[in-house]
DNA sequence: ATAGCAGCTATTTTT
DNA sequence: TAGCTGCTAT
């Protein structure tokens, strides 16, 4: 293996408590963090279970673990490395009783289980439901947690008298089942930790070293928990890269990592500006595009690999056409199929270029269609496996209670539901009672009895049982492998197969759970990707997010279109009063051509269906603009006019200009004033000189398009990025 | 209990 | 276009 550059090494070897290390893209990021830990407990004998690794995904932690233990020579003693959320899970287990309302085998919700316990919650609060839709309610408890408040924190909130008994009574439920949800497993310890003082401190004077990947994913309630855990004597050490932070409307704060410095005392950054994997061409252009957005520290990238190809710039006149010519220019090239990906803004994207593909015979996976873990099938079966675990868990039972059918319709449910609210009790607790009761007629009573035997049956089996042999055990005797088989035959989709998926993942994973309610908390915290092998002979379809972390020889970006890369919402609003937006979007196409290692092809194309509805006037995104025309190489042009080459560089020139250029006053994001229709921002404009028009989207909400030597319009003020 | 239909809404998804 | 929800009709 190559050795440090003297960058990475110094940054590997940084004293400062607080180190930031800013690692662009393809730069050695994880070896950084890898080459530190080893050097932490080989040449400063800092004993390696003192110290603490974050990364955000269980691939990052599980391949961090590999690399350490193939380096490391004494593997007796290992750092403690793992999720954010593992790490949360694994210090709640640690302190359960100092959390108010959690108790022993807690189970963790995932967003699913949230949505179906908020729909009871509106069940109880009818009027909830007028104000709220339980997806959105679920997102906003989401988002007030990872800043670790409440509405009730909030004087703009505090009124509120909806949005505090959305609040109370979520909480109430999820306590009640004896859950947290994936949130909570990072806020519940932070607020742990700022309360409790010896527990903080016990913390901060065992793990002597704090080690963080991904700093720029970083949430509020997460970089709270590396404030508590950071103390005057150990040593934070993070890695991250603003120009790659593509999460935060999911709570990420850039903010956190561009602040770093004045987030901890003493803290130093270091650069890692080297890239090992792009062509110089890829490189430049995708510095040319980042550099243009405002809220970075600033770095740039170089390297000493080849200029390499130019990037591949083709203009395509449908979505289909577009999928066609990628897929034979891949053909033409005769690239290995693993080696390539598609990469797209949008899910929806995919189904063109799956169609080529389908009818050519060419395999490819989709990573990140339907979640293999969010199947009906999986969460029937986790739900056995929570009752088993966790007889207060009632939406398992409801999930299951009558799948398969055996006959607990919704009138003896119900019979039961208000039995356990009229005593306060849980489901199971209620039923376990019910065998005497009279108020229930025969058949619902030998119903429920059969289900109460049949828990305990699985419950015995649990004990000294696999994971996967439990598993088995319940599609077995709950009639659920015949019921899974009817409908598969029925819907002539292979329900079973998933199932028998599912018991071959328990079984991989039996050796590391003692417990049912072990193997449910780890389970929940895994996600597809987790077990999904990379197929070997297949080009390789997934969106520009799902791309993090990953590389390939040859990379199709597609759909470079306005209102798709960026993405607006609504295609007559460009959204410039906000330039947040745009620069995430501006990163996450940084983030998409940086995956390329060898060859980077861009495409769009000037019509295409979207939600059935087909919009041909598609234009180029800006972004093209913005990386420059210096290193791309154009195939074809948009409403290819120009049958010459020259003429259609030209022409790609001319629509530079008009971006770029300071002279034209009414420029995209200029705010305007106008006679008749008021204050406006500038959306786009065509045309120059007196023939320059722009398209104005006024505050009454109208749009217009206006020639601007003639309209009685006037520049307000500039836009500031 | 379930089928069928109208009506709606539509990024991105590490745990 | 498609997939979901919630309602009505069986």
């Amino acid at each position: 293996m190559r050795a440090l550059n003297p960058a990475q090494l110094s940054a590997v070897r940084a004293s400062e408590p607080a180190v930031l290390v800013l690692a662009g893209a393809g730069t050695g990021k994880t070896r950084v963090i890898v080459e530190r830990i080893i050097w932490l407990i080989v040449s400063e004998n800092v004993p390696p279970n003192r110290i603490l690794a974050v990364t955000f995904t269980n691939k990052a932690a599980d391949e961090m673990k590999t690399r350490i233990y193939n380096e490391l020579s004494n593997k007796e003693v290992f750092p403690w490395v793992g999720t954010f959320h593992s790490f949360g899970l694994h210090f709640l287990r640690r302190y359960t009783p100092f959390i108010p309302n959690l108790r022993e085998g807690f189970v963790v919700f995932d967003e699913d289980d949230q949505v179906s316990l908020m729909k009871r919650v509106f069940k109880e609060n009818p009027i909830l439901s007028e104000q709220f839709l339980p997806r959105e309610a679920v997102k906003i408890i989401n988002g007030f947690k990872q800043r670790i408040i409440s509405p009730k924190d909030l004087p703009e909130f505090r009124n509120n008298v909806d949005l505090i008994t959305l609040w109370d009574s979520y909480h109430k439920y999820l306590r009640d089942a004896n859950a947290v949800d994936f949130d909570d497993l990072i806020s519940l310890p932070v607020v742990l930790l700022e309360e409790n003082n010896s527990i903080k401190e016990r913390l901060r004077n065992f793990y002597l070293e704090i080690l963080v990947d991904e700093y720029q994913d970083t949430n509020h309630a997460q970089f709270r928990l590396l404030q508590a855990l950071k103390g005057e004597r150990n040593r934070i050490f993070v890695v991250g890269d603003e120009d790659q932070c593509i999460y935060s409307w999911r709570g990420s704060e850039l903010d956190n990592i561009l602040n770093f410095e004045r987030h901890f005392d003493g803290a130093k950054i270091y650069r890692l500006e080297q890239n090992y994997r792009s062509t110089k061409n890829i490189l430049i252009s995708a510095n040319n595009l980042v550099s243009h957005n405002r809220f970075r520290i600033g770095k740039k990238l170089w390297t000493e690999n080849e200029p390499g190809e130019k990037i591949s710039f083709y203009w395509a006149d449908s979505d289909v056409d577009e999928a066609e010519w990628v897929i034979n220019d891949i053909l033409k090239h005769n690239y290995p199929l693993n080696c390539v990906a598609i990469l797209f803004r949008t899910n929806n994207q995919s189904r063109p270029f799956e169609e080529s593909l389908l009818k050519r015979n060419i395999p490819y996976v989709f990573i990140g269609g339907i979640k293999f873990y969010a199947r009906k099938e999986v969460k029937d079966l986790l739900a056995y496996l929570r009752i088993v675990s966790n007889e207060e868990d009632d939406d398992a039972v409801r999930r299951v209670i009558n799948v398969p059918h055996r006959d607990i319709g919704q009138a003896t449910l119900q019979k039961i539901e208000e039995y356990a609210k009229l005593r306060n009790s849980h489901l199971m607790k209620v039923m376990r009672e019910i065998e005497y009761d009279h108020t229930f007629n025969a058949r619902a009573r030998q119903a429920i009895v059969n289900f109460i035997r049949l828990i305990d049956e699985i419950k015995l089996h649990s004990i000294q049982s696999d994971i996967g042999e439990v598993v088995k055990f319940i599609v077995d005797k709950t009639g659920y492998w015949d019921y899974v088989k009817s409908i598969s035959h029925k819907e002539g989709y292979e329900k079973d197969k998933i199932v028998m998926e599912f018991i071959s993942v328990c079984d991989q994973n039996k050796k590391h759970y003692n417990s049912v309610t072990e193997f449910l908390q780890s389970f929940s915290l895994m996600t597809d990707i987790d077990l999904k092998e990379v197929p070997s002979r297949a080009i390789q379809l997934l969106t520009c997010h799902s791309t993090k972390g990953l590389e390939f020889d040859y990379v199709y970006l597609t759909g470079m279109e306005e209102g798709l890369l960026p993405y607006l919402e609504d295609e007559e609003f460009i959204d410039l009063n906000n330039p947040k937006e745009i620069e995430e979007e501006r990163r996450l196409c940084y983030v998409a051509m940086t995956r390329a290692r060898k060859r980077l092809v861009i495409t769009g194309a000037s019509k295409r269906q979207i939600f059935g509805r087909t919009l041909n006037t598609r234009q180029i995104s800006r972004f093209i603009f913005e990386m420059g025309f210096d290193k791309l190489e154009v195939l074809r042009v948009p409403s290819a006019r120009s049958p010459y080459e020259e003429d259609i560089k030209e022409d790609f020139v001319e629509c530079e200009k008009r971006e770029v250029d300071d002279s034209p006053k009414y420029k995209m994001g200029t705010r305007v004033w106008h006679a008749k229709f008021g204050y406006g921002i500038v959306l786009n404009t065509e045309g120059k000189g007196d023939k320059m028009k722009a398209r104005v989207k006024f505050d009454s909400g109208r749009t217009a398009v206006l020639m601007v030597s003639m309209a009685p319009m006037e520049i307000v003020e500039r836009r500031k990025n």
